[in-house]
DNA sequence: GTGAAAGCGCTAACAG
DNA sequence: CTGTTAGCGCTTTCAC
């Protein structure tokens, strides 16, 4: 918008110098100036000094519009995360920022808020920055209208948190959901815990959920257990209280509840407590993600550690693999990655209470 | 890379049809077709409609890179925030992406991490990108070299957060730290408490936390208490109990923590229980941010609430309105915005306890 | 090693 | 209203 000051008296209405005005300031052509940013070992070590040189003292700064636009490939990786008010994703933007921009490649990130419609504006968005490939997390992959359509489109995509299944061509990098979570419960059921019930959020909506569902089910079969249906909390307000009251109310309540995300563990805590029911002394709770807050809270937050950072690093590099490849088909070996998780067994996380179950109190 | 499939056996080797194909298909020339889009009112309707539907049966998509060189703007934002790790800045993103794309404008997020090198690298990389202009969030607007070249170079910019000094020439959108942290403290001046410490992160490198300690110096003198120097911890770890600990310890202890950021009081709350207290029974805990997390502890953390999410669009609002003066210089008029805060006092405090203090526990 | 020239896809004068 | 034309800043054959 604003001129800006030319040393040599050379005004310019843009936005400062070109490679042109360098190369001339160097004398060279344009080309050769090209070469020295682009191709270093093309050009003689003089002549490039002399380019340096002048790009310097003119305070050159290369436009990668330019550069992206001729070179017919952006160097840039869209990314569309569910949402950053989740710790868990904004943990793995960390990682896909830093791995991305260590590789000399941009970003471009959107939100979905779990929203199909959302879904496709953002990725049609994407798509017209003309991104070399996408890194996303979606509600569910197995019937997800956006990835249908990268597929058909032929867009180098690999998700992140969603866990391809075995049969599928898809591309992913998480954790192993469904046997990390059998291990979470297993370590309930390790400390004397015999009913045991899974809150959820958007239960239907969200694959992980289904798949780390199916893990406390695999973990109480094998100790002859009965699974009880999941409770699924729409939202994270206190108006949860009401639901988890039924529960511990029931004759049958639950000892320790299972939580397929970290921040609705932390929800249910509070629940609890507002219910009068002391944690973990009365009732464990297990979480699901490891976000740092967990560790901050007292008590601390069991849960099941996923390496967010890392998933979103990983899932970055499988991409850039891929795109580096450049055969067009991505590599075939190993399509799902698995990080490996853990256990955090501690803070929220007590042997049931002994014969006599606490009264909850009636909140005031 | 991978060629795409053309209906009418034109194979073009690239990423799809382009605006050509479209006029083509179209029988109109390309600058008609580009006017369908850019400048629907001057062409004529029935062209329209034909322009339209070519580049629907073709899937043209349009390439914003050749218009954004062309155009010489990019119509993008460039974004830079410590960190989406505090809930803070992922709220305002939140904003930040909903005022953007709603105005037609993308976005290109990179974090600091509040570190100056970090900061500069990033700055730079957005420039490259040839963003329109920026909204930032820096450690200290007052001594930050990266605003200062920003300045230099007449980079539009607004702040976020960083509340600007009224005889500074920089834009900026955010509370009123010191009044909110005044109306903070006197809440809790009015709730009893007459001993009450700041508690802050890094303090002398955020000029938020000072801005926020001046407030709380302001309250206290205004009813004749003297301030308490601030305790700075430098981690959100667990470590922080032994300070703590001194504290709560000594004879003059306080029965009050105000806590510059959220995040910190929600440490500060857990460490306090771990020394055996209670919150707010024997100690009262007040935040500054307003994350929603607060809302769902228990007790619900008091906090001084800013608008996080209206922060974030705000300042994008004014951006645009700047980029689209086009004067070159910014609007004269209300440089910094000063959004109203709220306070949420409930949970966390309550009337300091009686005359006895209680015995803080050792730890097992 | 280096230079000349041809665009990447799109917009914006300028004519008609 | 529509078409012709000239680039935006950069990379990349193709010669030399």
């Amino acid at each position: 918008m604003t001129g800006r000051h030319m040393p040599d008296g050379k005004a310019k209405a843009g936005s400062g110098p070109t490679l042109v005005d360098v190369a001339q300031a160097a004398r060279v052509s344009l080309a050769t100036a090209s070469r020295v940013f682009s191709h270093p070992a093309m050009v003689r070590d003089s002549t490039a000094q002399r380019v340096h040189e002048a790009a310097r003292r003119l305070d050159f700064r290369p436009n990668l519009l330019g550069s992206k636009l001729r070179a017919q490939q952006t160097r840039m990786i869209g990314v569309m995360l569910p949402t950053m008010d989740n710790a868990v994703f904004a943990e793995c933007w960390r990682g896909i920022e830093e791995a991305a921009l260590a590789a000399g490649y941009s970003l471009m990130l959107v939100t979905s808020g779990y929203d199909p419609k959302r879904e496709r504006e953002r990725v049609e968005y994407l798509l017209r920055h003309r991104v070399d490939g996408m890194v996303l997390t979606v509600a569910d992959a197995a019937r997800s209208a956006v990835l249908d359509q990268l597929d058909a489109e032929g867009v180098p995509y690999v998700l992140a948190y969603n866990q391809a299944g075995a049969r599928s061509r898809r591309h992913s990098v998480s954790v192993d959901n469904r046997g990390s979570a059998c291990d979470g419960v297993e370590a309930l059921i390790a400390a004397g815990h015999r009913r045991i019930v899974v809150v959820s959020g958007a239960f239907v909506a969200s694959d992980r959920a289904r798949q780390r569902y199916a893990g406390y089910q695999d973990a109480m079969r094998a100790h002859g257990l009965v699974p009880s249906p999941v409770l699924s909390l729409p939202s994270h307000t206190a108006s949860n209280a009401a639901q988890l009251r039924a529960q511990i109310e029931a004759d049958d309540a639950p000892t320790a509840f299972f939580c397929t995300n970290d921040l609705l563990a932390i929800g249910v805590i509070s629940d609890l407590r507002r219910l009068g029911l002391r944690v973990p002394a009365d009732v464990s709770v297990l979480g699901y993600d490891g976000i740092a807050l967990g560790t901050v809270m007292e008590p601390a937050l069991a849960t099941v550690v996923q390496p967010n950072t890392d998933i979103g690093a990983r899932a970055v590099g499988r991409l850039l693999a891929w795109l580096h490849a450049a055969t067009g088909e991505a590599p075939a070996a190993a399509r799902v990655t698995l990080l490996p998780h853990a256990l955090r067994v501690s803070g929220s996380i007590a042997a049931p209470p002994g014969g006599i179950r606490p009264r909850p109190l009636r909140s005031p």
